[in-house]
RNA sequence: GCCGAAGUGGCUCAGUGGUAGAGCAAUUCACUCGUAAUGAAUAGGUCGUGAGUUCAAUCCUCACCUUCGGCUCCA
């Protein structure tokens, strides 16, 4: 038989040969390092014996098929050290997932933190016995058998939802059995570095109305090294954490009164309201025209538009005049109202209409984080009212400006296609045709995306944009969904170039998505130090004493007229301390005055992370930060 | 909403069944200073809220609120 390697080169071999032992051959290093194997395009065991002609890869860690196996096997040996640990323990799943894994357990007495210490030590002696992991395969009902004999509820469950004539596969390690797909690593001695990281409660097969089941999540490298690294990693992301610097910089609160609604702080404001003024300058660009609709609108609306039938459980109520009214979780309908209200011509579309729209959603209180997950927050919004033959123009265009606007924080992105869910309204038919005029765009600008299948918005399918911030995490953002169902509703209507009545097709979308959650990921993505255009507080005048208060303060003025965001500290401090303080809360540029730079008319420029810059007359000063400052537009 | 954990001065955190401390920050004073912390003094807390146990509760019990880590959901 002849076997393909991926770099093309081909190995023959007179006998059926199991995939390590074909990696060996290779070399020993290759054989070491092997996580898995791919055969002709499928996960497999490096254990796999290949008998006919086939197309192999082996895969190391550093690919996702091999972490997957790493991680999956470092899941069994999490079973397998508890099993020991806790006689009884019964055992649902432990899959692996990205950055490493988890095992759902059922305890028969809560466990703490102080347990996993204890896990994770019986995990390392398992290690270190170096003990064979073997897979054999049984019958549906040879299994069942055994899950019923060791008494494993969960895993009957998982047997008995599997057809009746499947061959199920078992690994065993020792000890310890599992059911399970594969693929998995040879032995539990090449999982040498692991760390069981938290703790959470988790309901049984992800549905609320289960029994919650413990959580032991983990995760494991086969060096010491890049563990190491990966809790670097989170460390950085807890000291870029929003929360904690949205308090130190004086960016935003939350307070007990209002649990999940964000209090916005003077410097938050300047950030925001910078934002926008970036926002607005694109979207006058791309002939957006903006509007504004009332917060609080008569449930009959809301019945029309379809919110009150799939969207109630998450909007509040309240009364005016005996007559019930909601508060808006969305602005479309707003926006309908705005297009109703007047008679249009095909000359007149498409007609953007845009929206920074104050929404407020009942979320649940467990799921609320910083601005990240909120009750009320600012949308975005625009609606694009079209014919039918403009749909696939108009969102290309809004594709463009979406990734103008995320180039310009140097954000990269992916996409993703998300299609019907079950709870939604309108025919099958214009689902396909709103689906197929998204994905024909992405194919025609050749964007690669992902489907998500079931997880469209109820009135329409929708193109979601995920951006990737400076460490690595990704974040549902911009998003672009085509309604069919909404503009009938409300029986909107253009005149057509035939003097008939048309409906118009409907495009909603947001770039930001939500204000208070875009500037969440962008504290993290810079970790606090904004570009200069962006920086609440752009630049710190420091005077060295108190002699040269005066020319300190004139350079205050001065920045101030011309446009600049200045504080200034004229305290009775060393200069070593204000430096300190200033570059603390993360000032872009600091302002070194003293008595040589009063004589001369000049700053001494300090950067922030970069040191002394040099010095700058006033003049030269502004004319930089000028420049500076026109990034921000757009 | 559910599971687990936490809540002590503005912030970070000690602490004890006999009504509380530290560092930073703040305020005042002295120093008048050249690029990441000058020194001293002062002030600030009914220990998340309510109830219970107790001679006595910040500490033990219960309920509630908020936050954190997850689940589910989502911009």
């Amino acid at each position: 038989m002849k076997i393909t390697l991926k770099d093309g080169s081909v190995i023959e071999y007179a006998a059926p040969k199991r995939a390590i032992d074909i990696a060996a051959d290779i070399s020993p290093g290759l054989a070491r390092n092997a996580m898995a194997a791919i055969v002709n395009g499928e996960d497999r065991d490096l254990r796999f014996l290949i008998e006919d002609d086939a197309e192999l890869e082996l895969v190391q860690f550093d690919s996702a098929a091999g972490a997957h196996a790493f991680h999956h096997s470092s899941a069994h040996l999490l079973a397998q050290a508890v099993q020991h640990l806790y006689p009884g323990v019964k055992f649902a799943i432990g899959p692996a997932i990205d950055n490493g894994f988890y095992y759902d357990f059922e305890f028969a007495e809560p466990i703490g933190l102080e347990d996993l210490e204890k896990i994770e030590a019986e995990m390392r002696r398992i290690v270190k016995q170096d003990i064979p992991i073997e897979r054999y395969t049984l019958s549906r009902s040879e299994a069942l058998q055994w899950a019923k004999d060791n008494d494993e509820t969960y895993k009957i469950e998982l047997i008995s939802a599997l057809p009746e004539d499947e061959t199920i596969s078992f690994y065993k390690q020792g000890d310890f059995t599992d059911l399970c797909a594969g693929p998995h690593l040879m032995s539990t001695g090449q999982i040498k570095a692991i760390k069981l990281t938290s703790l959470a409660g988790a309901y049984w097969r992800g549905d609320e109305k289960n029994k919650m089941l413990t959580r032991i999540y983990g995760t494991s490298f086969p060096k010491k090294s890049d563990l190491d690294q990966y809790l670097e990693l989170l460390e950085e992301a807890k000291k870029r954490d929003h929360r904690k610097l949205g308090r130190e910089m004086q960016l935003f609160a939350f307070m007990d009164e209002g649990p999940g609604f964000p209090f916005f702080l003077p410097k938050g404001m300047v950030l925001k309201n910078t934002l926008m003024d970036y926002w607005r300058q694109v979207h006058k660009r791309y002939e957006y025209q903006e509007v504004s609709t009332p917060i609080m609108l008569s449930q009959k609306l809301w019945e029309n538009s379809g919110h009150w039938e799939h969207y109630r459980e998450n909007m509040y109520i309240s009364q005016i005049d005996g007559e019930d009214f909601a508060i808006k979780p969305m602005n479309c309908p707003g926006s309908m109202l705005i297009f109703k209200s007047e008679q249009h011509s095909y000359r007149d579309l498409p007609l953007r209409m845009a929206e920074v729209g104050l929404v407020h959603r009942h979320e649940k209180s467990g799921v609320l984080h910083g601005l990240m997950r909120v009750r009320a927050f600012n949308q975005d919004d625009a609606h694009i009212f079209m014919t039918l033959d403009q749909i696939a123009d108009e969102v290309e265009q809004v594709v463009h400006l979406i990734d103008e606007v995320y180039r310009h924080f140097n954000f990269k992105y992916h996409v993703e296609l998300s299609t019907r869910p079950e709870d939604s309204m309108g025919s099958d038919e214009e689902w396909d045709r709103a689906t197929t005029a998204l994905s024909n765009v992405l194919d025609k600008l050749e964007i690669p995306y992902i489907i998500n299948e079931g997880d469209g918005a109820f009135y329409g399918p929708k193109i979601d944009f995920h951006l990737e911030d400076s460490i690595g995490r990704t974040w549902q953002c911009g998003t672009i969904q085509l309604d069919f169902q909404m503009p009938r509703r409300f029986e909107l209507e253009y005149i057509g170039a035939d003097g008939e009545r048309h409906l118009p097709i409907v495009i909603h979308r947001v770039a930001f998505g939500s204000i208070e959650r875009f500037i969440g990921i962008l504290i993290e993505h810079y970790a606090g130090k904004f570009p200069f255009w962006l920086a609440p507080v752009q630049v710190k005048i420091l005077s060295v004493s108190q002699a040269v208060e005066d020319y300190a303060l004139d350079v205050l003025s001065e920045l101030k007229t011309n446009g600049i965001r200045a504080e200034i500290d004229v305290r009775d401090e060393k200069i070593g301390f204000k430096v300190r303080q200033a570059q603390m809360e993360k000032v872009p540029y600091s302002l070194i005055v003293g008595q040589k730079e009063a004589e001369t008319g000049t700053v001494s420029v300090r950067v922030l992370d970069q040191g002394e810059a040099g010095s700058l007359s006033l003049t030269e000063l502004l004319d930089k930060l000028h420049a500076e400052n026109s990034r921000g537009n757009s």
